[in-house]
DNA sequence: AGACTCATGTAAGTCGTTACATGATTAC
DNA sequence: GTAATCATGTAACGACTTACATGAGTCT
């Protein structure tokens, strides 16, 4: 009797973690926590972040389990670093989670809550958040225009595709909100 | 001495949270918990999602609180369902959330940590995923122009700007993935 | 004098997901 | 007969953030 029974649960979703993106950053070079923060920061803003309380935890546990080493780096004027390095182990880690299913995305965008909502609030304040959306896509266009500046010719084929997602996107996104500014002022 | 000590954290973030949108849907008309997920994967598919897992306890939570009341309907042949009400306190509750600071866009993108990462998987694997990219895509135009069919002219001003963000943004991407994978493809 | 960069880490807590558990009705 | 829709809820667990803690060097 009930012979699909017993924890039948093996294709679990095993979703992308930080140390998916952590171990494909460092399959091309070896990094600090501090060197992925900043790559954090510029390369993947507009699709994915993570704090030093996220990094640093996982960089340790990911060296016990043996998928990355640590090398500890005396630097003159500058703290101590560690910089870690991926192991054979690490790569086939990597090669797995390529294989995976691929996830959905996961997005939470306060601005576009208050968006939908904007009928509720007081029109200065929804021309306020207005303001500070463009501020804030003028700020991540700049990041992505430096990029493509610095990088272009060193990109492969896929990472090009995606820096001009995030390029027309933000720029989709800048014309709209302009727009939209315009129209409720007037 | 140290005068400034002494938890001095009381601008604490204290960023958006399920609760401050499930108050938003409230305040335009009571919901079931199960009537809230349907907006949730309708409405706000491309800025926000919660599970059941999150919805229900914070609902029993909310009505704790008194930011909410909750009215058990019988219905026949239907499950009986919790219509839950927003309460002056949870009108109160949701203006203060909008007078509160505008909070970053969270985004985890596995599609796009792919593409980053696409030169070294081998290229079958990157049109795969391309190809998934595009069909996740159309599925959710499809909602959105279905959405606009249905609700363009009750719509508010923010709710239009909402909508027009959202298309662009999706079209936008379609465009990129097919250049993408008929670039990668010759 | 103050701000910023470089650099690492922990502790407490929040937030949220997945899987489990149930079950009638309707449509194909 | 099988899938989808309608409907609610809990338990175990995982992932991540914030705040705290420290500190030298450089730039304005």
């Amino acid at each position: 009797m009930d012979r699909e029974g017993l924890l039948l649960h093996l294709e679990g979703e095993l979703l992308m973690t930080s140390q998916d993106v952590i171990l494909g950053i460092l399959m091309e070079t070896s990094c600090s926590g501090y060197d992925i923060k900043h790559k954090f920061e510029t390369l993947f803003s507009h699709f994915y972040n993570a704090s030093y309380g996220t990094i640093y935890p996982t960089l340790s546990r990911m060296e016990k389990s043996g998928l990355i080493t640590k090398e500890s780096v005396v630097q003159a004027g500058k703290p101590t670093k560690n910089i870690y390095t991926i192991t054979e182990q690490g790569r086939r880690a990597f090669y797995h989670y390529l294989e995976s299913e691929l996830g959905e995305v996961e997005i939470k965008s306060d601005f576009m809550i208050r968006m939908y909502f904007g009928a509720l609030a007081q029109p200065e304040l929804v021309s306020k958040w207005l303001t500070e959306g463009i501020r804030n896509t003028e700020r991540a266009l700049a990041v992505l225009y430096e990029e493509r500046e610095r990088s272009q010719a060193i990109l492969s084929p896929t990472q090009r595709i995606c820096l001009n997602i995030g390029i027309t996107n933000q720029e989709n996104l800048l014309q709209q909100l302009e727009a939209g500014l315009s129209e409720l002022g007037s």
